[in-house]
DNA sequence: TATCTTCATAAGTCATGACTTATTATAAGC
DNA sequence: GCTTATAATAAGTCATGACTTATGAAGATA
């Protein structure tokens, strides 16, 4: 499994999208996303993990809890993936316009 | 299931997302994607309709063939999806730098 | 020390989804 | 008309992954 797969892998999952989001908007301890969404506290640390390892999370421990924030690097990847097809739509839109311009 | 949903569980899957990078490389039609990919013919139509009901592609009949093209409006929510965190993260780094000019 | 909180992991269940082969419909070419 | 090519759908298999409850480890607090 790519880095890639495993990033677009983590982002697929609804519940994990909103901790993902909830996290990206202020730091937050694994009981502060558990009181605060419809799973249990297991399956956020489950989401977590995965979070963490597409790097999209980091984590830092504050005794006995664990705070998790966002990983600001995290989405480069994407934007970068998503910018490929931005240029190279650019380049077919610009070769349909010039093939237009033989006529 | 949301539409944002739909886009990015139709990104999440590693062969989906090839034949997504080879159609918006090249319109091309099923029997073209079958026989470039590893897998079965209904296997990419399979693939084809999750990214179509995602927006990410269109097709348009041509003789008994059908051709897969990039939708460019596409991966424009992806995209508005990342800039709210690219916002969110120069706000909270802005918000840093101010709480720090505190000092 | 004993208790309580916090969190990760183990183990098991269940639904989903990515494939396959088989089949059908439609269009093209002989 | 008959065969061939193309593509969608049906139906079934199998792996994965998103949850659950149970448990244990590590830190805080009395």
């Amino acid at each position: 499994m790519t880095y890639e797969d495993r990033l677009f892998a983590a982002l697929a999952d609804p519940t994990r999208r909103a901790i993902f989001e909830r996290v990206a908007g202020r730091r937050q301890s694994v009981a502060e996303l558990a009181r605060a969404m419809p799973v249990s506290q297991p399956a956020i640390s489950q989401h977590l993990k995965v979070l963490k390892e597409a790097r999209l999370v980091r984590d830092e421990p504050s005794g006995a809890r664990r705070i998790y924030s966002i990983d600001p690097e995290g989405l480069g990847p994407l934007r970068a993936w998503l910018d490929r097809f931005w240029t190279e739509q650019l380049a077919a839109f610009k070769a349909a316009v010039e093939t237009a311009d033989e006529s």
